[in-house]
DNA sequence: CAGGGAGGTGCAAACGTTTGCGAGATTGTT
DNA sequence: AACAATCTCGCAAACGTTTGCACCTCCCTG
């Protein structure tokens, strides 16, 4: 099975290359009998056109490129999924590459996308980056980029994210409205830009209750959370609330409180910012505010299709963050 | 800034393109100085050779492609994490396609990879497959081909899988051991391959004792394990063990228990297959045979990489299963 | 019959790269 | 002085596609 090109078909229909190339586009020029002809022909070889010609041609191509630190996560792999989605509905080819959250990595992935010729790039910055430079390259060469989950600072950029205000907010004031007075409040590391932005707003709420005590910690990971929740539970006076800034950090809390066999929501309560995944592995289900990765990749490539299309001032676009009740507040 | 290509960088030094060329690849021919110059200025402009204009010119490409039923989930998120990884390292790009167990869709990712030229493809078959043809067309066009987890029979494809008759076999053997008299054991959908090959192999051993009563169960979501669950530790006679084919069911195993308070391992123990994540979730952990994806991945993309090399014989490879003690059994 | 439109098709260039071949220049050999 | 060897480099073709332009053939109209 040769590689069919257009040539080939023009050669065994006795038609010019370009006739083919027209007839199989329904070109006006090009009458309905050799359409007919040409397009029985491609589809008895199974004629497909070489997208590597029709891009070097037009310096165009339809790929867009995805940067995020680690494709199996809690969060990640469903964003990846609506993307992959959008991009198959609208005959993109998604190409994604994993930072692992080393700047070098995210430098030299860049590199790969410049060496494609994308038309445009998802990205979620590593924790390591510093400097924006290699992505403003993208930006002084019109390919649209689109930041999600961890974006820059600064309104010069496309920016999709969960409406983490809103959602700590949310938390905060379910917290109060449930009188709970004692919360251990477990957020991630404080550079992250979604850190920054949910631990204000969780503050400034709970904050209005003047007799609401809060034990805030950052954790880095699963196992930072257990530690920090066993801490505090193994204390007398135990919270009677726990808040969970991501699903990372839920997984660390219920594990501490469940070896520690604390009755939820008996003897303490849980809320948690999440994906939705987890929360209904447990018994009781947490009750959570949804930040779906799911919802934030749709309107990621909406945003990005806006993009393409030449809407390029930046943006800053929210998913909305539904409370759903568990059986855990 | 403009796109950067050879023939810039050649009218800027007043060298012809195939110097320019030839001294970018450090070709015998050029001189030192020449090679130098070159390099400098490709260094300066950010030169990217355009890969369109490779892949055309050589006929080939280096972009493999890989089909999975969804990009979120228990276990193919590790998959294709170790493939990208991979992928990355050996300067392959990575079109990741899902095909939602749709055979209509899968197709259509099929024409998608033959209109890319990929060099490569990785698949898992989706739960509809029932004809061959489509892959067949990429074995006539020596288009190497690497089924993992579903995968077609038959002796003529590559195939990497789970080493699922070994796994099922040990779980048996650990449930045995442990004197578990009444097993509950869960499988999945009866058309899957996996399925095909766990459960006998679970069966055969358990047989081997006369005295062991085995009640199994197939379930195609996490829901249906939670009912058939519940069935079963409804009665006066629970089961004394629980075997969980995956990690979706083990979910709705859970589940179960915990809502009917089951003690574990106290009144009943339980064992998966799993990849390993979820497992470590629970209180106990669940004691489980470890079916990694990101090994998985690594195996494939070796075998991979030796197809591409000329090895095309069809060959059947396995990753290990090490059992992971955990508090449930 | 001349002229003109319309309908159908082909020519050739361009996209950016690689590479076989050959040409000019320099140096060394006899 | 003639010639060969070596070192540097450029020409041009090819990969498969698209597209502006020109060409040819009919047929119609005046």
């Amino acid at each position: 099975m040769e590689n069919i090109t257009l040539k080939k078909i023009s050669e065994v229909l006795g038609l010019s290359i370009s006739t083919v190339s027209r007839a199989l586009k329904n070109h006006p020029d090009i009458s309905a009998e050799t359409k007919k002809r040409v397009s029985e022909l491609a589809d008895t070889l199974d004629y497909e056109p070489n997208i590597n010609a029709i891009n070097l041609r037009s310096k165009k191509n339809r790929v867009l490129a995805l940067i995020v630190p680690s494709i199996s996560g809690f969060f990640y792999d469903s964003f990846i999924s609506a993307v992959e989605e959008e991009c198959r509905n609208n005959a993109y080819t998604l190409m994604i590459l994993q930072s692992g959250n080393s700047s070098e990595m995210e430098t030299n992935n860049l590199r790969i996308c410049r060496q494609n010729r994308i038309s445009g790039l998802f990205a979620c910055l590593s924790t390591e980056t510093t400097s924006m430079e290699a992505f403003d390259k993208f930006k002084e060469a019109d390919i649209p980029l689109v930041f999600f989950d961890k974006v820059p600072d600064g309104k010069s950029y496309n920016k999709i994210c969960i409406a983490d205000e809103h959602a700590a907010k949310l938390a905060a004031e379910l917290l109060l409205e449930k009188n709970k007075k004692k919360i251990l409040a477990l957020f991630g590391n404080k550079i992250l830009s979604i850190t920054r932005t949910r631990y204000p707003a969780f503050q400034k709420i709970i904050s209005l209750q003047k007799e609401v005590i809060t034990y805030t910690e950052h954790c880095n990971s699963s196992d930072e959370a257990k530690k920090i929740t066993n801490h505090y539970f193994s204390k007398k006076e135990k919270p009677d609330a726990v808040f969970c800034m991501s699903d990372e950090i839920l997984i660390g809390a219920m594990k501490s409180l469940n070896e520690l066999k604390i009755i939820i929501p008996g003897q303490t309560s849980v809320i948690a910012l999440s994906d939705g995944f987890l929360p209904k592995i447990y018994t009781p289900e947490i009750t959570f505010i949804e930040t779906s990765g799911y919802k934030l990749g749709k309107l990621a490539f909406t945003r990005m299709l806006n993009c393409l299309n030449g809407m390029t001032e930046p943006t800053e676009m929210f998913t909305a963050s539904p409370l759903v009740k568990g059986g855990s507040l």
